[in-house]
DNA sequence: TTGTTTGCAAACCTTTTGCACGTTA
DNA sequence: TAACGTGCAAAAGGTTTGCAAACAA
């Protein structure tokens, strides 16, 4: 909780030292964003903001994650399924990958490091400078196994 | 070619054997994506099948994917964008990842054993039984890297 | 004949844009 | 005050659905 608090401020700070005045629709998005501890869809934010009287327009929700999003401080996550998520992105490149349930929904993450080296040593040998990677894996998680 | 060719007789056949009929715009999608060598846009196969003179509509190219991929025989492959594409799926399982440039848009394609293993192992220890998995790499290729 | 497939148009959903107004520095 | 941020409404993609007509078995 404390590390999502700090990546609230953290992005604070980086946009407003990009030269970005404060708002309060960006302030609202950014500490809905640091309160979150998985992917979450713009409106599913939007709706969130608005549940607590935040009177916000879904076009600044969106404007807010794009420009988060041009300073790598929001991560896009496509699980597939047409909507795109959004999730805060700690400095540094950490970053993890995410394993979809399709019975249920459910979204659990992972990292890997085999995974990670595979994938540089695949970049290299094709020749790509690698800017970024999405893996997602798609399946039935242990309960809904267990169901069928 | 050969193998695509087969594709396309494959996929025909699997379709009749669970009970649909022919259809003009079926068959041509069915035709046309056979004779495809990487992922493709439902609006540019829609458009290459107006541009040979056929007259179907969008939505039976929609509709013709849509079953071709809940029978198997068409993978969606999402590389951001938002928009979704399609390439043809070989019987087997067998299947291959994509990398994209995103200076140029050039999309390359790869298959790695080491991360395929990697992801097994994951997928497991996480509890999931693992029914597909995308991959996407972006990153700007080689021509690109010199551009800069 | 009977049920499936098709094309068209309209509906839908997500995301973006135009614009007048409010707000920040 | 000058520039930027915001909300609303409309527009812009991409995809799906309703429906009557065409068609395959």
């Amino acid at each position: 909780m404390s590390g999502t608090t700090a990546w609230g401020e953290y992005a604070h700070d980086s946009l407003r030292r990009g030269g970005a005045r404060s708002g309060g629709a960006r302030d609202a998005v950014i500490r809905h964003l640091a309160a979150q501890d998985c992917c979450i869809t713009a409106q599913e934010l939007f709706d969130a903001l608005r549940a607590e009287g935040n009177r916000v327009g879904i076009a600044s929700v969106y404007r807010t994650l794009d420009q988060l999003a041009e300073r790598g401080l929001v991560h896009r996550v496509d699980l597939g399924g047409g909507t795109t998520r959004f999730e805060p992105a700690l400095p540094g490149g950490e970053h993890h990958h995410h394993l979809v349930c399709d019975a249920c929904g459910r979204v659990d993450q992972f990292d890997d490091d085999a995974l990670e080296r595979a994938l540089s040593r695949v970049a290299a040998a094709e020749g790509y400078e690698l800017a970024k990677h999405d893996v997602v894996l798609h399946g039935a998680c242990e309960s809904c196994r267990r169901v069928e």
